[in-house]
DNA sequence: ACCTGAACACCGTTCAAGT
DNA sequence: ACCTGAACACCGTTCAAGT
């Protein structure tokens, strides 16, 4: 009974979090949705635009707000929620560099550098955190078990914030 | 006449380079070097063990002292030289926080949280670099001349550098 | 040690046609 | 508007066999 753009993008998301990137096909999220491949051309232009509505939908429930340290811990947070969702991220919305609202709304609070760097910084310190946890995962090598303590280092080098958090 | 596990890597490189990450494949490989596709399995466990060894040499000519503003500017560059090499680092080699050399070899100079967070920053910045070139060499956005000087804003965010250049 | 030939189980995408 | 069925031009990888 008639899917809609968002039945595809909700299954999308759903086979890559069951199977994960390396699984993810036109054709498993066809066979999800119970309908043949070429249907879903009727949606979607081709599996890049599908990735990419994919990444706005991860990022989208993440509030923006002045607090720059909350606000990275919540975009991680969001993309560490769905396998392989920092990966989806990166090759989809984050890197057009500049034509990111999320780039601009956290320009708002700091500056167009600085959201930059940031951004890049916590993409890129969650696509590895979940490669790590994966790889341990399959035991293929030892567990890490400071990655949460190391992205928030990485995010006082960059915000220049010290120890001491009035918020907390 | 018999070719070695570095003709692959260099055959490799080279269908990279001419025709991007979305045409490289094995089969294009063995073809380049006149070769049955199930020949490169007997020099390679599979692909993904052929983009580590590619990442390793786009990396290896770089070379690490105590300035990590030139450094990176190597590690830049060296990634620049090739069609789509930062994602190839990216997926393949710095991704293993900790296990890298390169990591280990930053840290050195400085700290690991320093070393880590560089290196993301690094990686992340060149391949939205390159990723972006590409789109508007295609035309599908507009150009952003400023990306080498957004780069140094971003490194000096990172390594806390002020704009004063002793060596240049 | 290095490679061929053939096969297996997949891909993304297009397109005419149906309802 | 949404989908089927069939096809096209590809993939990565395995495996027996050749030299």
């Amino acid at each position: 009974m008639a899917n809609s753009l968002d039945d595809v993008i909700d299954a999308a998301l759903r086979v890559l979090d069951k199977r994960g990137m390396e699984f993810f096909s036109m054709r498993r999220i066809a066979a999800e949705l119970d309908v043949q491949p070429s249907a879903l051309y009727h949606h979607v232009d081709n599996k890049q635009t599908l990735l990419t509505l994919m990444a706005s939908r991860i990022v989208a429930p993440v509030v923006i707000d002045e607090d720059l340290t909350t606000v990275s811990h919540r975009l991680r947070a969001a993309m560490l929620g769905i396998r392989d969702g920092a990966e989806v991220v990166a090759t989809a919305t984050a890197f057009k560099l500049g034509s990111s609202t999320l780039e601009a709304e956290i320009a708002r609070f700091s500056t167009p550098d600085i959201a930059r760097t940031l951004l890049i910084y916590i993409i890129g310190h969650t696509q590895a955190t979940q490669l790590h946890t994966q790889a341990s995962a399959l035991g293929l090598i030892s567990q890490d078990s400071d990655l949460d303590a190391s992205f928030e280092r990485g995010l006082r080098i960059i915000l220049g914030t010290t120890g001491a958090n009035p918020n907390k």
